[in-house]
DNA sequence: TTGTTTTATGCGCCAAAACCGATATTACAA
DNA sequence: TTGTAATATCGGTTTTGGCGCATAAAACAA
């Protein structure tokens, strides 16, 4: 499980995998992000032109959130598991 | 060090952090990001509708990354501490 | 204060996101 | 296969980022 999020591509893979863990069509998420479908269907196929706010939108929506770290650097999902 | 990044102003303020902590200005970051001085201008005063790519353009020239993780999980920075 | 660096704004331009409404296209189940 | 849900796409409109070019405003040092 890498959250890892450097490209469009990865952030839209992501999102689709979250929200397919929470049984959400797109339509559904996008309702609960207060955006459109047609947005959410772009997003998850890697468009790196979409807005930030419009992203943030969709994470919150999907209890997730963005972190800025040091690249290279162990993921929360990694050092969870020495626990 | 909180890394969280839930909205454009705490995105802005940590990109602004993060190229001081470099001693970079902004015409400089830019250079290296491959956009305008201008854009990182917006950028750190919390221009909510920042492109994407442009945001991951600029954190790359940091060393910086976008990691998505649920909500409420502990930051990177706090389990290093217990190194 | 004065001069220099740094950051914030300005106008015009082009491209494109996301809007509205709607439909084509898949994917999937009965 | 056939029907339905889900996803991708289209025309048109509005809005805005980021570009070039340029400058005003702030911050800071001599």
């Amino acid at each position: 499980m890498t959250d890892l999020a450097r490209t469009p591509q990865q952030i839209g893979n992501l999102v689709r995998r979250a929200r397919k863990k929470r049984d959400l069509s797109q339509t559904q998420l996008a309702d609960q992000a207060g955006v459109r479908q047609e947005t959410i269907s772009l997003m998850e196929t890697g468009n790196p032109a979409a807005r930030l706010e419009t992203i943030l939108a969709v994470l919150a929506a999907l209890d997730l959130e963005f972190r800025i770290v040091a690249r290279g650097k162990a993921s929360p999902a990694d050092i969870e598991d020495i626990f």
